[in-house]
RNA sequence: GCGGGCAUGACGGAACUGGUAGACGUACCGGACUUAAAAUCCGGAGCCAGAAAUGGCGUGCCGGUUCAAUUCCGGCUGCCCGCACCA
């Protein structure tokens, strides 16, 4: 009688069905309430992993249950296509960038419509192609205009093997986050977003994100870095200009005892002009790499310029000026001062080349008198010695004080200083959104007329030379300036990748508007992102930069809001254990058979494996299952299943072979569920009390499986779920009492499962005699009156251990409740005829007698 | 070094604002069906003792608050993540 189920018969009947009725689509409807839901959009390699599975799984969970809930909801895709893969593909084998991604993207897209997705495929973009990325370049117009972006020569990272510059964000361990190949400092004229210029906004920005995750905000927060000290000038004592510092403890400024200058200092390169030896300084400080390992074994390296400096505070006192390998010309004004007996490094610099250390804050209960600092600085709160004015004052108090204090010497100012550094975005590579700009010898930097836009890449470029391709083509780079038409150049750098995935959140709105990159009043119905679903390792890098793009957009009036996503889940990652050969080579999971035991052999000649624990799926280690075999295997909702019930979504998961056949198991027990109900004709009237307990079962769930999708307790929910099959199978259907209750439950399983199974659900729904789609059909609501249990059970402790559990009416008087629990014979046993001293009632919970 | 997080059966994990620890699943054990296997169905199980009733112990370790602690507080240990010469 039954049918065995066919996932892959099912799932593509109801994916075209949805697809042609087009059921996705989304439209601005003022009547309804908007729900935006996104995952990060994929680079397209060309298949999906197990990553992507898990993300887009979660989003399109939120998307199918706020749709219907009554939501009118956009769940968009799209392309994060511009990137070097492309050009090392071309390089190596003769593809046109443009070509290799255009099919990766179309063999992706099949692999994604495979998932089931409840994708509004209409507003797919795509940042590689020119109707995209012309609009990326009138943003850059606009932000050029608006002042946001800057010009500017600077030390940048250079990422050797990529050739190309890369963002301090795009630097991990002093490496290159795509290639690892140790990052060196050039000195390169670059166009920067202006990123500081929003540096407190996006700080303060953070406090109103109440639905990201704590630990992203957290890790924003200490990336913009904000201090708050003061910049102080010494003036330097042959008359010849000043210096100015910047320091978060100017209350420590009478314990100063020298200035170091970084090695990139402007005054450090007009000395060095006329000291051959400090020039030899500041050549072996730069060859010192930006690697952990160089920073943590690298020596504090000064040089003594010869030059002094008057104390701010105190006449006739001078600080000899050195110039130090560890401090930066990028933060604060390259410059500090050195307080020896509080701050760390300072005390191991003035050990080395014998500079006093004079402590000026004392600790708590310390003696004045005999107070030293030896071979550790004192770094805790204290009262101000030794320093004049300041004496007695607790650090906060001082610091205030001291700033006061210069001030009224003219010697400078209290100020706040950020960690953030201007975003630099200039590529040179080829595959990238053009700059669309043109360097003219009489006009300088001159932006391309709106009316030229797109500035669209060339297609016959060669990939053969090492560099950019933009740079070595023959004509593209020539032409007219747009000022005085003269000949000129265009810009050969293209934009950092990151800029494209800045702003696609707000072209999904307006995805197919040719004239501009939002239309502002679609922008205004859809934005924010209520929910976006992606990984934590884009807590700074992208998630900061969309931030940033947001509040420019705002302000070039492209969009109206400051904060781009309301809400951010950040899922974990899949993983797997891998497999060793026993000469050592990493071996694919379906190669490799395991035994009862836990341990393994290999499939094809029997020789035993070593079975390491779970890792991050990567292709290196070969501990990678590959979506496509498990969706054509068992479909995708088994893999949506497996990838929602085992673990919670922010968590790692580790994928086996045995979950998913348990989800695969699942998935039929639900199919015979509906087909043995189908053919069930509901009787109306008594329910005995078996049916009666599980109407209860079916309402709570109801009410539990709407929180936990709220809440993304998606592996709650599935439990949940599966509590509730186990009750609906205790139903007999043959019994007139029971089967119109066991009719519901299914019905009501079916659209609770639908979020998470939605070809399963709605082959269900169909095979349970509805005419209209599930996906067309609402949330179902749970009666209230069946939530209330009128009977509960409680449970007695006696000295705070479980004793006894009773069952008793709902609500009743505590001195009732009290009576039950001690005549309960466990009760009467563990107290052994004492008298008990107190006895606390919770209503409808506890029961603690105190003896 | 600085900042943050986590620790529960064999395993993944559950437990709402302190109130019956171990839901749900995986693996395992026993049984039914079958010529047999798979699938399916029924049952078992935190650990220790006991035939059982039952008792003791138990949420990384030590201590505290409380009638009551996986949950709150303090101190350790271990693992994970972010930042890192940031003045």
């Amino acid at each position: 009688m039954t049918t065995r189920y066919n996932p892959q018969n099912t799932e593509s009947k109801w994916q075209n069905i949805w697809a042609e009725k087009e059921s996705f689509r989304a439209f601005e409807d003022k009547s309804k309430p908007k729900y935006f839901v996104m995952s990060m959009f994929p680079y397209p390699s060309g298949r999906i992993h197990m990553g992507h599975v898990r993300n887009y799984t979660l989003s399109d969970v939120v998307a199918r249950y706020k749709r219907a809930q009554g939501f009118n909801v956009m769940h968009p895709m799209g392309w994060d296509a511009f990137g070097l893969p492309a050009e090392n593909a071309a390089r190596d084998r003769g593809v046109h960038p443009a070509k290799w991604t255009h099919d990766n993207i179309d063999a992706m897209r099949r692999e994604l419509r495979s998932m089931g997705l409840a994708i509004d495929w209409s507003r797919e973009v795509t940042t590689c192609d020119a109707d995209y990325y012309k609009h990326q370049q009138k943003l850059f117009l606009d932000f050029l205009k608006a002042g946001l972006i800057d010009r500017k020569e600077s030390w940048v990272n250079w990422d050797p093997l990529d050739n190309t510059v890369l963002a301090n964000e795009q630097v991990i361990d002093g490496k290159g986050w795509r290639s690892g190949a140790v990052v060196e400092k050039r000195k390169l004229s670059q166009w920067f977003l202006k990123i500081t210029a929003f540096a407190e906004e996006l700080l303060a920005g953070l406090q109103t994100l109440d639905r990201w995750p704590d630990k992203v905000r957290l890790m924003q927060e200490n990336w913009i870095g904000k201090s708050q000290g003061a910049k102080v000038t010494f003036a330097l004592e042959n008359g010849q200009g000043a210096i100015e510092i910047f320091t978060t403890r100017p209350d420590t400024l009478f314990g100063a005892s020298f200035i170091a200058l970084s090695p990139n200092h402007p005054l450090v390169a007009e000395l060095a002009a006329k000291d051959p030896k400090l020039a030899e300084f500041i050549v072996a400080c730069n060859r010192i790499g930006t690697t952990e390992a160089a920073i943590e074994t690298a020596e504090k390296m000064g040089y003594d310029t010869g030059l002094k400096v008057a104390h701010v505070f105190e006449g006739g006192k001078t600080l000899p000026v050195y110039v130090a390998n560890f401090v930066l010309m990028e933060y604060g004004t390259g410059a500090i001062f050195g307080c020896p007996a509080h701050d760390q490094r300072d005390l191991d610099f003035a050990r080395k080349y014998h500079l006093s250390v004079t402590p000026v804050v004392l600790p708590k209960g310390a003696d004045a008198a005999v107070f030293t600092v030896g071979t550790e600085a004192f770094t805790e709160e204290g009262t101000l010695f030794n320093s004049s004015f300041l004496d007695g004052l607790d650090v906060e108090e001082a610091k205030k004080k001291a700033i006061v204090e210069i001030e009224k010497r003219n010697a400078g100012t209290g100020t706040v200083q950020y960690r953030l550094r201007d975003w630099g975005v200039s590529r040179q590579r080829y595959w990238g959104c053009p700059i669309p700009v043109i360097h003219c010898e009489a006009c300088g930097a001159v932006p391309v007329p709106e009316k030229d836009l797109p500035v669209v890449l060339p297609e016959d470029v060669a990939f053969d030379t090492p560099g950019n391709p933009l740079d070595h083509h023959p004509t593209w780079k020539n032409v007219a300036c747009p000022q005085c038409g003269k000949a000129a150049r265009r810009e050969t750098d293209t934009c950092d990748t990151f800029v494209d995935s800045s702003w696609y959140f707000a072209r999904y709105c307006s995805a197919t508007d040719a004239t501009q990159p939002v239309a502002r009043e679609a922008a205004d119905y859809w934005l924010p992102v209520d929910q976006y679903v992606g990984g934590v390792e884009h807590a700074i890098l992208h998630l900061l930069y969309a931030r940033f793009f947001a509040r420019a957009m705002k302000k070039t009036g492209h969009i109206g809001v400051d904060e781009p996503f309301a809400g951010l889940f950040t899922q974990g990652m899949v993983c797997h254990e891998s497999y060793k050969s026993a000469e050592g080579a990493w071996l694919y999971p379906e190669t490799v058979q395991k035994n009862a035991d836990g341990t393994a052999f290999k499939i094809d000649d029997k020789t035993p494996v070593a079975v390491l624990r779970g890792d991050k799926m990567s292709k290196s280690k070969c501990n990678v299952v590959d979506p496509g075999r498990i969706i054509s295997g068992y479909g995708a909702d088994t893999a949506r299943l497996f990838m929602l019930s085992d673990s919670p979504p922010e968590r790692d998961l580790e994928w086996t072979e045995a979950g998913v056949e348990g989800a695969w198991r699942y998935i039929n027990r639900l199919w015979r569920m509906a087909e043995d109900v189908a053919s069930v004709t509901p009787s109306a009237g008594q329910f005995n009390e078996k049916a009666e307990k599980t109407r209860r079962v079916i309402h709570r769930t109801i009410a539990q499986i709407s929180e936990a999708y709220e809440r993304f307790h998606f592996n709650g929910a599935v439990a949940k779920i599966r509590e509730l099959s186990n009750a609906l199978e205790d139903l007999d259907a043959a019994n007139p009492q029971e089967s119109s209750v066991l009719r519901e439950g299914v019905e009501t399983l079916t659209q609770l499962i639908a979020p998470m199974l939605p070809h399963i659900a709605e082959e269900m729904w169909q095979t349970l005699g509805h005419q209209t789609m599930l996906v067309e059909t609402a949330w179902p609501k749970a009666d209230p009156a069946l939530l209330v249990e009128n009977t509960v059970t409680i449970a007695v402790q006696v000295n705070g251990k479980l004793r006894a559990t009773i069952t008793l009416a709902r609500d009743l008087p505590a001195k009732e409740v009290e009576a039950a629990a001690l005549s309960d014979e466990g009760v009467k046993r563990a107290l052994d005829n004492k008298a008990p001293k107190k006895v606390i009632v919770v209503p409808n919970r506890i029961v603690n007698v105190v003896a």
